[in-house]
DNA sequence: CATGCATCTGTGAGCGTTCACAGTAGAGAA
DNA sequence: TTCTCTACTGTGAACGCTCACAGATGCATG
């Protein structure tokens, strides 16, 4: 068993040349695409592969082609984010696998902090990864702009905000979900229709917004600014903005709620208040999050393409790596229709 | 302004040399500890690498040394549990800045299918990384036997089941956890004690079913085995749990659930059932989840202490990369008192 | 028969480090 | 003085790979 030899010290390149009976530049040659290498030859390699087990070593690699074959997953949110959103998780998840059907191993960084910003920042700029899936929300994140002055190829997880910088990004649309909701709240006879947006620095706080103006405009609905209540994301941003709501405008029978999360918390208030939902008041929420199906009543919400988001992310970055311009991608959203409206 | 320089191509170990008038031995010393450097040669280099900005290239490095400098995160669960399991999110977050302290990258490796778990056994093996951090419930994974074969240091989120190989293990102690929670059942006057416990292939499921036993015993309880119902973590296996033990025995008092997730599904079916909470029946979780909060009513639960595990996990297995022996840290646990029992 | 072109192959050089080693200088001991 | 020891410094030689290049072959073209 040749194979054996696999434990004590690694098979290289020069291993699997003398077992095929070629050279090294042949083996290379097989190794990156097989061009211009005669079919005996790739076949003495390939099974000279097998025997030896061999692998390739990337530092080796690395060091001549100045590319790492690698990505950073940066996420530069304040932690709780993070937690709360189970987004993130389907977002990083499928990020990873679709990188890992390419052999492309995921850094994970965390820049919550000044110092870890910088960290990683410098770990970057050294060039040690290709390529940055970014997912900062909150405008005028200086990330963005030194990753980008630093030549690294960068895709975005949604539109970022405030940025003169060019850069790529992928983002669900936010405001034709925002429209899709409030077309459904209308079409289910709802007239005085609330809204609690996400923070304004961000893209879905300002975009979700927008379609909900635009339809009631659509539709002749006044421009009451009263509606409007904005929270933070979170659960509780979305119990006081409810409170609010309910002050300002005791008559109101919709709301629709820019994330899930604040929408439990909507129904919390409105619970409390003694008020029914749907039957009093209908809720929508956004993002078809777990939080959707567990709430009392579930959640009517739209659901963001987060599979697709995350594929698309990956498939951007590789091509601005390999040279493309950056290019923005919009992907539909879907209405899922169940009891709060 | 030399710091321009910097653009262009990055500036190596002989630039910081030229720069600072010695020679790259010296510079690669300072680099690596500033052993043997002479405090006069030692702020040539620190100042000639300030103005240079010069960063180190890891592959050269790592070519030569043999070592990655980094450290892959495996899970090698199916993926719902990553999702729904929040624990996930706070080990993932806390052992990547853990790792970052040290300037160690993490690299997020997802192996569900077996094609992944191929892909990513043969990245571990071909040596591209120092060590892993392991997050592998179930027991008679052929994962851990692999690595552990394979000379990769490796330390595992809690106690490998079934594991003929000596590997280190960083838990919480589960057992405790669940002592405490029964005992405070008891103390609040419940007689009628059921649990619903989480896989028996895991050690969360084999070890909290292990403690509640003690516990019962330790108070002269009979061992009652249609008060046993088991769960696969999920939601709605704890709905499905809580219906069996609703029908075998009616009269129970109280359910120690082994996880929060389980816990919110018991609470969901009792109060379907009319049985109030804890008035009728006292409920007690397990992990202190976000699901714990939002539950109606709250949940009382055993708290994990997530972000030291996570620690632990990193200190251990970089204790492990430079030589030791493996070794199991056992963390206490901490009762979380609510409104639920 | 020479020329061109496409296909294939081997060979040095070099990527940016670290490491082993040889060597220098200065301090203290014999 | 001479020797030894310690602190420090510079110099090749790797590490395993890719890349540019040179050379070889076969086949069609002029």
């Amino acid at each position: 068993m040749s194979t054996a030899a696999s434990r004590r010290r690694p098979a290289t390149i020069h291993d699997v040349a003398r077992e095929a009976g070629v050279s090294r530049g042949t083996v290379s040659r097989v190794l990156n695409g097989g061009h211009y290498v005669s079919p005996t030859a790739k076949a003495a390699v390939d099974a000279a592969i097998r025997r030896t087990g061999y692998v390739v070593n990337r530092h080796a690699r690395s060091l001549i082609t100045g590319k790492s074959d690698s990505v950073a997953f940066l996420l530069t949110e304040p932690q709780e984010r993070f937690f709360e959103d189970p987004n993130f998780n389907v977002l990083l998840r499928a990020c990873t696998q679709a990188l890992a059907a390419r052999d492309i191993p995921l850094l994970l960084m965390i820049a919550g902090t000044e110092d870890e910003r910088r960290r990683n920042l410098r770990y970057i700029e050294a060039g040690h990864v290709d390529g940055v899936l970014l997912v900062s929300s909150h405008s005028g994140d200086p990330v963005v702009a030194r990753l980008h002055e630093a030549g690294v190829p960068v895709v975005a997880c949604g539109k970022p905000l405030g940025q003169t910088a060019k850069i790529g990004y992928v983002a669900a649309d936010d405001r034709d979900g925002a429209r899709d909701m409030v077309r459904h709240l209308y079409a289910s006879g709802r007239r005085r229709i609330a809204t609690v947006t996400g923070p304004l620095d961000t893209p879905g706080g300002v975009e979700r917004l927008a379609g909900y103006r635009e339809t009631l405009a659509e539709y002749g609905l006044p421009a009451d600014e009263s509606l409007i209540a904005t929270g933070d994301y979170s659960r509780t941003s979305g119990e006081d903005a409810a409170h609010v709501l309910l002050e300002r405008a005791p008559d109101i029978d919709a709301v629709f709620v820019a994330s899930d999360l604040m929408a439990q918390g909507v129904l919390d208030t409105l619970a409390r208040a003694g008020r029914r939902v749907p039957e009093d008041i209908a809720v929508g929420g956004f993002d078809d999050s777990p939080a959707a199906l567990s709430s009392r009543p579930p959640l009517t919400t739209i659901r963001q393409p987060w599979d697709r988001i995350s594929t698309e992310m990956v498939r951007t970055l590789l091509a601005r790596i390999a040279g493309e311009d950056p290019a923005a991608v919009i992907l539909p959203t879907e209405l899922v229709r169940r009891e709060s409206a």
